[in-house]
RNA sequence: GCCGAUGUAGCUCAGCUGGCUAGAGCAGCUGAUUUGUAAUCAGCAGGUCGUGGGUUCGAGUCCCUCCAUCGGCUCCA
């Protein structure tokens, strides 16, 4: 007999080798049905597995993590057995779950797979689940499961066998199928009953830009057809909120081919909303001890040779700008901390001063690859939110909780509750990647750590993701499709204080050298906005949306009380439109509606005689007659409302 | 940059296997209507079918080049 101890800390016995769905049956017929894995001390073994010593079991289902993995690890077993099945030429490298379902890398030789080709691949797919193929773990000696694939002429698995140490290498069968695998399923392949090969991708063998490129096929599936429905359904919503689509319908921003590719061009609109955000900020940054500060677009190309950034980046970016002068050469400012740096140099500094907190603006220009750029989120002209923090070493913990603080006051005042965060660490085995002295790189390490944990964050260790000058904090949100990118930044800098050899007085009259902290709450005002967009689905709070109020007449007749209204309006601050068209006023609040303005006022012929509006609230509808005064009052104090702790 | 897909009017789209002067709705303009909580009616105008080349008696449709966009990969100071 065996001691099996469940998460709820209950114990109970079993007979030796007895499996994980047996004991799941023990505890109920539906628990049975419903488990997909297992972990057994921790480690995740088929529900199939023979347990012959006593230990701590966990089952999982759909609803855990774990079961969908299991399940979506198992779905990429069948896909690949449903490629051989089709191109017996093909050879299979990797395909692991992922967030939403999972993949399989293909090497498919000369033959171009493309999407048409999901269709028939798909069906095979369902046509082997249904079969209800079980899946059978089984030990292989190393040479044995090399012999297996050079008989098979499978370079990638004999590259991935060749890592692997020998006793440790497992395959997995299901019917006649075949693949090297490190275990994880679901009991057969009949609880499958769903799936969707959603897309294909290239993608380099290994992540390795300078290996094979495979053909990747995306899929996912499910134990219901309606949760696939449902989940497709969902993917359609989300296109809805694509803030390139809500950009244009909106009228925010455009792209013009002409202007060249990744460089937004703002309309009127758009441009308000970022100044709106770019004042709300301002005012928050001078709260907090920021001086605004201004540097040129371009910058003589010794600065970025000083920054250590033409070395770096310099042939990946613009290239430089020449003159009529012999030898002179520009560059469009890929960044502004170099001009920054060059700003705190201007004069000498005491440790009085400090920290110095010079904050810009600042527009930027990056030669992204052609294939990366993105809507809004990725381009290659776009403005940081930035400002560079110049402080003594004893100041950096305190300097970064600030920071960590006016980002979190960013974040809460514009609604974005899930977010994650991310510390990015250096690798300690490739020390010669990064620069500065290894008690500093603690010292910086320790302090982002402790920031983390003191301001509560849900964060995540990242090692070998620092930058090449220092470790950062970086805030992740999601977009609409749940993909997931950097908005604010804080990241810590010893090589450039060291590279313009910047300097402070200490109070024993020896200069010292100053930190530095980058650092970009939004993160860029075009990614900001663009994400922003995706999660408001252009229902932007009402202090930042482009019109607040739309004032619609009934008929033409009611022009000048219309005026009169948008007057009162706009000496109380509200932002109003008038829509005084030859049009009729159900065609207006619809066009109302669309534009996604908040308020809609309303007035005809009764509202001219008493003086008064009918308010409507988009989405919601008739709100009911109020007098100006009071119409005024109730929107300001939505404004109010919606700008969590600006007014302090 | 790489793999795959897409590109028809300002916007959303139709145009089957190549065959009359390329269509629709919305937006725009003109006129009628003067309207009460999500589209009033009629008329007009609007397109080098992304670009350049090729095949063909004939190309929006087939082939190639380039450009842009989309889904990924790589990258992201």
């Amino acid at each position: 007999m065996i001691e099996i101890c469940f998460p709820d800390k209950s114990k109970r016995p079993f007979k030796k080798g007895v499996t994980p769905l047996e004991i799941a049956q023990s505890i109920s017929e539906g628990l049975a049905r419903n488990v997909l894995s297992s972990s057994f001390n921790g480690k995740i073994i088929e529900v199939s597995t023979p347990l012959k010593k006593n230990g701590d079991l966990k089952l999982f289902t759909w609803k855990d993590f774990e079961g969908k993995a299991a399940f979506w690890h198992s779905s990429a077993h069948i896909l690949a057995q449903s490629i051989l099945s089709l191109y017996p030429k093909a050879k299979l490298t990797i395909g692991p779950s992922i967030e939403n379902g999972f993949y399989y890398d293909v090497d498919f030789g000369n033959f171009s797979f493309t999407e048409s080709d999901l269709v028939p691949l798909e069906k095979k797919f369902l046509n082997f689940a249904r079969e209800k193929f079980k899946f059978k773990m089984r030990m292989s000696s190393k040479a044995e499961a090399l012999k297996y694939y050079k008989k098979e002429n499978n370079p990638y698995k004999l590259e991935l066998i060749e890592n692997l140490k020998d006793g440790e290498i497992s395959f997995c069968d299901h019917a006649d199928f075949t693949d090297l695998c490190r275990g994880g399923h679901i009991p057969n392949t009949g609880y499958i009953k769903a799936v969707k090969l959603l897309s294909i991708a290239g993608a380099y063998w290994r992540g390795d830009e300078s290996r094979p490129q495979l053909t990747r096929i995306y899929g996912i599936s499910f134990p219901k057809q309606k949760e696939l429905n449902e989940y497709l359904k969902l993917l359609e919503e989300a296109k809805k909120r694509d803030h390139r689509k809500l950009g244009k319908e909106l009228e925010l921003f455009t792209f013009s081919k002409k202007v060249g590719q990744g460089l937004p061009l703002w309309l009127p609109k758009g441009a308000e909303l970022r100044e709106r955000l770019e004042n709300f900020l301002k005012n928050a940054q001078k709260l907090a001890g920021y001086e605004q500060v201004i540097s040129p677009h371009i910058g003589n190309k010794e600065l970025y040779v000083t920054s250590g950034h033409y070395e770096k980046y310099g042939a990946d970016s613009f290239q430089p700008i020449q003159t009529p002068a012999d030898g002179e050469e520009f560059l469009l400012k890929p960044m502004n901390c170099p001009h920054h740096c060059e700003i705190f140099k201007s004069k000498p500094w005491s440790y009085r001063d400090l920290p110095k907190r010079y904050a810009e603006f600042g527009t930027v220009y990056r030669y992204e690859q052609s294939g990366e750029l993105h809507g809004l989120t990725r381009v290659r002209g776009f403005t940081q939110d930035d400002a560079h923090i110049f402080c003594a070493p004893e100041q950096l913990d305190d300097e970064f909780k600030k920071v960590i603080d006016l980002v979190l006051y960013v974040f809460k005042s514009l609604g974005f509750k899930n977010f994650s965060t991310q510390v990015s660490l250096r690798d300690p085995d490739k020390p010669e990647k990064y620069i500065g002295n290894l008690k500093n790189w603690e010292m910086a390490e320790n302090a982002i750590i402790n920031a983390a944990i003191e301001k509560d964050l849900n964060y995540s260790l990242e090692k070998g993701e620092a930058a090449f000058y220092g470790p950062k904090l970086d805030f992740m949100v999601k977009d609409a499709l749940g993909r997931r990118w950097q908005l604010g930044t804080i990241q810590v800098d010893y090589n450039l204080p060291e590279r313009f050899d910047l300097s402070y007085k200490g109070s024993d009259n020896n200069l010292y050298r100053p930190i530095m902290i980058h650092r970009a709450p939004f993160g860029s005002m075009e990614r900001f906005v663009a994400i922003l967009l995706e999660h408001t689905g252009g229902n932007f709070p009402i202090w930042l949306t482009p019109t607040q109020a739309n004032i619609l007449c009934v008929s033409e007749k009611h022009k000048n009380y219309a005026q009169k209204v948008l007057k009162f309006f706009e000496n109380h601050e509200i932002r109003a439109l008038i829509d005084d068209r030859n049009e009729t006023i159900g065609k207006k609040i619809r066009e109302s509606e669309i534009s996604k303005i908040p308020y809609m006022i309303i007035l005809g012929e009764k509202e001219a005689q008493s003086q008064s509006v009918s308010l409507r609230k988009h989405q919601k509808g008739d709100v009911g007659n109020f007098d100006l005064d009071s119409v005024v009052k109730l929107i300001k104090n939505e404004i109010k409302d919606s700008h969590v702790g600006l007014n302090v």
